[in-house]
DNA sequence: ACACATGTTCAGCG
DNA sequence: CCGCTGAACATGTG
C-alpha cells in the first residue's frame, strides 16, 4: 500500500511517539522473543520497503507491510481486527500491525543485504548503469525489481519514468548513458520531494498513502503536465500511466 | 455501486 | 540463466 516516501515519514512519525519505551510483548513470536523483551526502543527507520524497529541490545525488527498492511496505534491491549502481530510497550501503548490478507511480515534481525536501498549512497549512476548493461527487461520493471534497488513501487516508478522523460516499455540495456544518468536523479528527486511534501501536510500519518502530487500514476487524471493524453498500460500485472513525452528506447 | 489498488513468492513455460 | 505469465492472499477507498 504505502511506499518509500510514505514509509518514510511513518518511521519518523513512530520514532517521534515510541522511542525510549521498553517492548513488554510481542505477539507471534518464537524463542528469539528473549532478544527483545524489557529493550528500550532506540530507533525507528526504513530500509527499502521495511520499517525498522532498532532496540537498544542492537537487534532489531524488520517490519513489511506487503499490498494491504496498516500500522495502528493504541492505548489499549486488546488489539483491532485483523492483527496480525503487535508490540506492546511498558506504558501500556500498543502498535499493531493489521492486514486482512495475513501477509504483512514480522523479521527479526533481518539479514544484511548488498542490494542498495533507492535512497541511499550506494544507489548511485554507475551502479544502475552497471545493472541496465545487457538487460532485456522493461525498464520498469528492473525499477520496482528489489533485487536490483529496494524501495521503488508501482505508482513511484511511473513518476519517476515520467521525471525522467523514459518510456516504461524502453529495453532496460538500450538506456544510453546519459538517460540512464538522467533516471538516476529522477529516481532522488521524486522519492526525496515526495518526502518532503508528505512531511510537511501529513506529519502524523502511519496508515495510507499520499497521492495527491503525482504527476501521471493517478486514476482518472487526463492529462500531464506538459498537456499529453495520459496513457494506460500493464506492465508487470500492474497498471502503468505514462505519456508520449518519454522516450522508448528499443 | 463499482472500478481500482498497492507487493511478494513460487510454479510453469519457452 | 533470462524473462514472462498467472495464481495466491480475500478488503478498503473514493
Amino acid at each position: 500500500m504505502p511506499e518509500l516516501p510514505d514509509l518514510e515519514v511513518f518511521s519518523k512519525h513512530l520514532q517521534r511517539k515510541l522511542k525510549g519505551k521498553k517492548l513488554k510483548a510481542i505477539s507471534k513470536a518464537g524463542a528469539w522473543k528473549k532478544d527483545f523483551l524489557r529493550q528500550p526502543l532506540q530507533k525507528v527507520y526504513r530500509e527499502g520497503k521495511e520499517l525498522r524497529f532498532l532496540f537498544k541490545n542492537g537487534h532489531k525488527l524488520g517490519v513489511h507491510l506487503m499490498l494491504h498492511g496498516k500500522l495502528v496505534l493504541a492505548d489499549t491491549d486488546d488489539p483491532p481486527p485483523h492483527t496480525v502481530f503487535s508490540l506492546q510497550f511498558a506504558d501500556g501503548s500498543l502498535l499493531a500491525v493489521t492486514d486482512w490478507q495475513k501477509k504483512a511480515r514480522l523479521t527479526p534481525d533481518p539479514e544484511p543485504t548488498n542490494v542498495p536501498d533507492a535512497l541511499s549512497a550506494d544507489f548511485s549512476s554507475a551502479y544502475l548503469k552497471q545493472q541496465l548493461e545487457g538487460s532485456r527487461a522493461a525498464i520498469k520493471k528492473l525499477l520496482t525489481d528489489q533485487h536490483k534497488v529496494r524501495g521503488i513501487g508501482n505508482a513511484y516508478a511511473d513518476e519517476i519514468l515520467y521525471e525522467a522523460r523514459i518510456s516504461p516499455f524502453s529495453k532496460a540495456g538500450q538506456i544510453p548513458p546519459d538517460a540512464a544518468a538522467k533516471l538516476l536523479r529522477s529516481v532522488k528527486k521524486v522519492l526525496k520531494d515526495a518526502v518532503k511534501k508528505i512531511s510537511k501536510d501529513h506529519p502524523d500519518i502511519i496508515a495510507g498513502e499520499v497521492r495527491d502530487f503525482m504527476k501521471v500514476h493517478k486514476h482518472g487524471k487526463e492529462k500531464s503536465p506538459g498537456g499529453k493524453r495520459i496513457e494506460h498500460a500493464e506492465i508487470n500485472g500492474r497498471t502503468t500511466y505514462y505519456t508520449s513525452e518519454q522516450v522508448e528506447y528499443q
